[in-house]
DNA sequence: ATTTTATTCCATCAAATGATGGAATAAATA
DNA sequence: TATTTATTCCATCATTTGATGGAATAAAAT
């Protein structure tokens, strides 16, 4: 756990906190080009040097909470391996899918960020999206797709994505897609466990035999 | 096929269709907030005037975008959906990842703009965002998935909402993960295929077994 | 050739946006 | 209480950004 994930759990209620929370939510929902930093004050509704006292420029405070994201996701990933560990891929799969599920529709802005950073470019390129993540080879060998951390084939590391996305895509989806299904949050949230399971299980199953 | 379909295609070589390829391509890149009418401008190499002078203002090229965009997918699917009638759905599944791949990596930025349309928010609310695309139901019929478009239950477009965003994610992501996966874009292009197959087609395959 | 129309760019504006200095205020410390 | 330190906001700046009027130029029509 380092220093940012510290101090944002540190005192929830500390201004540098509240205007890291704002940020991150608004940076998930518009993007880095699409929030600015009056938006965040006025969220937090405080003027926006105030921003600037704790956090520095918009650019800073964006890559915190990208940091910040890495080492939640990270760890929320390693809770959910100690849960299953030890069952069937199978069941480690349902039981992944539906408490990552949980995990992710409850801080959305997680799912809004990787995304962003996966599909969009910034004007001015910042050296933090390069950074490769790392929980993609700790998934694969979670999952025996490989058997160390170190070797990884690229083929087990394209399966691991696509389950990744997959799950991610359905919870930053949310709004657009809930208004195609015209459904309440609390079905989207069921019929969107039962479709990963319905698509992902039969993949990696080792029986082979659906349903 | 609309009008905005036919003009670009009309002339490539007008100065209208330049101006919208280009924006095309760059709010692909960066969305919406991220592109400047300068950079439109400059990537055709002309002034920001005789954007407007063609285009209007930089709200009205983005929804012709969105328009030419939600009709060439239409377009494309019916094509593919032709070649592959009277098969199997595993070998139907099978084509149209091939076709909707092959299709998809050579024009990237109609991906990147779906994706934008089904995450981000923009600052001013457009009514184009809310304009809920056809295709889905569409695929569910010709997957099997229902009988007539106009009956298709929340489990069947979810089911096809899923098999959607798994390939527009790797289309999307191509920069993103390529970096991770350390190959080049025709190693990509294949094993994001070969990924695609390995993922959807167990689940929807009627002898259930894989392999 | 002349007139009309269409196209393009330069100069410029207004608003939005990121950023900062310094005064005002609150909190902590001595 | 007096002094120092930390925090917050107001006023303001420079830049970026979307947009426009009008001159200059090219193309078309007469």
């Amino acid at each position: 756990m380092s220093s940012t994930l510290e101090k944002a759990r540190q005192n929830p209620d500390s201004m540098k906190a509240k205007i890291f929370l704002a940020a991150k939510k608004l940076f998930g929902e518009y993007g880095f080009h699409g929030t600015t930093t009056r938006m965040i004050a006025q969220e937090v509704g405080i003027d926006i040097s105030t921003m600037h006292y704790h956090w520095g420029d918009k650019r800073d405070l964006y890559e915190a909470v990208i940091l910040d994201l890495n080492e939640r996701i990270q760890y929320k990933l390693n809770e959910v391996e100690k849960n299953v560990k030890g069952e069937s891929l199978d069941i480690r799969l349902e039981v992944s899918i539906e408490e990552m599920c949980e995990y992710l529709f409850s801080n959305p802005c997680i799912s809004n960020l990787i995304l962003f950073r996966s599909f969009t470019k910034t004007r001015e390129d910042s050296s933090i999206d390069k950074k490769v993540p790392e929980y993609i080879s700790n998934i694969a060998v979670a999952m025996g797709l490989a058997i160390d951390k170190q070797n990884i084939t690229v083929e087990a590391k394209a399966r691991v994505l696509a389950v990744v996305n997959a799950i991610l895509n359905f919870i930053s989806g949310e709004n657009f897609f809930r208004e195609m299904l015209d459904i309440t949050h609390e079905e989207y949230v069921r019929v969107v466990k039962d479709t990963l399971k319905f698509i992902l299980i039969p993949a990696f199953s080792k029986d082979k035999i659906k349903n």
